[in-house]
DNA sequence: AATGAATGAGCGTTCATTCAT
DNA sequence: TATGAATGAACGCTCATTCAT
């Protein structure tokens, strides 16, 4: 079934194509002219390839949530302190700065546009993807500690946040560096009392 | 004589009352009639005192930027230790989650929308609403570091994006708690090293 | 009553204000507001005096029309011959180009918007305006033949039409001159024919 | 492959369908769904063939301006004597009378709505048609003074543009013989005195 | 007499979507 | 498979008009 593999990965070049489009206008304000336009076919084209504009959107996010973490990740680990691996995190975020905020942009756009029945439906997306930046936490934090794993992506995402939102004040290394020496002498604090 | 009404405080109740409507559909699926409708009025009366739906969407972020954030960190704030006012903290998020939630939709949706351009001139409004956080950061924190206050924010933010994306297993108090121990661990070191 | 007159009078008034306005956009294109704006007064005092705008625009082309030609014509009766009678024609219709230019549009815009039924009743109104020029242009050229004032009309008009349309070679000067020549051979190949 | 069309072709097409209704009732008060109606599309195709409601309006005077004035002139050609001449300009004019003065308000409307700078730009369009009408004329009258050939103009302009304004008791026919009479008495004369 | 806030139908235009080719 | 012409509902916005003050 070569036809079929074909026409899939053609889908998924297809959506690769739109992910700046969405990030920068917001699902509501793109036209399916712009996203025809932007992948160089025409909107018939478009509609042979996605039902619709909403069930594209939904392929979009579900086709950037799976793309693999652990690769991003492979960059990041190996380090041998905490210290180091924060200020790894931290250039890691500047040098991908504008794709973290695109991605924000889209992600929280999806899930303005879940309604909460949808939301149960689509959470399975969510909740794996979820999953997976959490084990990433924890390997790359090097503790098993879910609530710990939480923090630190809460953390990062809310940097992202902040620097989507227009904040330049806001500097990737050196809050990451803080985030580092709190870690650091809260999991010290903490081995010392087990012990 | 006119039928006399307070222009300015009449656009500002109608605006309040379209606050829910953009965090929930976001600027581009809003449409000026489902607003008009929203506010009580006709689509007329509502050009009457927007000139554009852009302006009136800047006109809500503007608004609900001024609000005064002293007043919510008054309920904060008299907190003895940092144990107790992280604790305060997580559950003033969990009693306000939806209204953060809104909060933070329409605030991403305002800068997906601003061009390079116009975010200079709109920056006042952002760099103002910053500051205002950082201050009310660093009292409710006790310290004047900049960016030990930028990082409880960033934290904070992180917290409410997590949950508006729909991550059910967030648990604001643990999370805060959790903030608590980390801070009071890192202060502790800190004030150690010091001495 | 005082108090009708006032009323009559100030209703007049504020015709004669609105009349470059339609002249240069036309009754279509030409709002409400812009009339009240350009008249001095709120749209509210605007209907006090006119019932809708098209009986606004019906009073303003009856004003108009109703303006005494006599009193224009005055200033270029008296000549001793016809080549000093067309000279002073060219002269006059070159002074109040612009004027005349704007009143053929709201002519024109006037005929456009009449339906062959509201044609009959508002005929009088032209026939009477018609009857005046007539006469005018027979007192004017020193003849009682009906068909020659219709031709010099005719002709007058068909200048001003070109000047509207944007011919700037036609010279008024130039044409009235060789209307002269023209009309003086036709008038005395006839008188001789005549004799 | 698509729907094989002409497009330039089925454009002029559609033009062509919409020159009474802006006779009638003039770009301001023409909508583009009544547009759409007499041409028998849906107000989408419509604009998939024209911008905007101004340009189609322009495309709509150019593609007037440009029929062959030569094929009508073809008509009016070949008489042996003036006389004979202006009785078929006469008869010509009664018989395309309607056309005429359809042609004429169009023609106004657009001058109306051309401000100065636009007038330049268009005035190529406006000076061709202007000049083919001169030639024509000169042709006609078989002279070729250039301000005898725009005072016939002048005058048929005149005689539309009077009866476009109602005067039902003008006389095509009438008119044309009284200029063809002019006409001879001046160049004879003139004729006569260069002799 | 005078105001301008209020209305909602209707404006020019765009949209997601369909379908003959 | 791929196209883009076609659709008509719905968009942001404006309009002539009304009416409480």
């Amino acid at each position: 079934m070569p036809k079929i593999v074909d026409h899939d990965q053609y889908r998924k070049e297809l959506l690769s194509k739109c992910f700046d489009l969405f990030a920068q206008k917001g699902y509501g304000s793109v036209t399916m002219r712009q996203i025809a336009q932007e992948m160089g076919v025409s909107t018939g084209t478009l509609y042979h390839y996605f039902s619709s504009k909403e069930a594209l959107f939904e392929q979009l996010v579900e086709e950037i949530s799976q793309q693999d973490v652990s690769a991003a990740l492979a960059e990041l680990e190996g380090k041998e302190t905490l210290s180091e691996a924060m200020t790894a995190l931290g250039k890691y975020l500047v040098k991908n700065e504008d794709y973290f905020i695109k991605w924000t942009f889209v992600w929280v756009d999806f899930c303005q546009h879940q309604d909460s029945e949808k939301l149960r439906h689509q959470s399975s997306v969510f909740k794996r993807a979820n999953q997976r930046y959490q084990q990433a936490a924890c390997s790359f934090l090097g503790v098993q500690d879910q609530v710990l794993a939480s923090f630190v992506l809460s953390f990062v995402n809310g940097l992202i946040l902040e620097k989507l939102c227009g904040d330049e004040t806001i500097d990737f290394v050196e809050q990451c560096t803080l985030l580092g020496k709190m870690l650091t002498a809260y999991l010290q604090q903490n081995s010392t009392i087990q012990n």
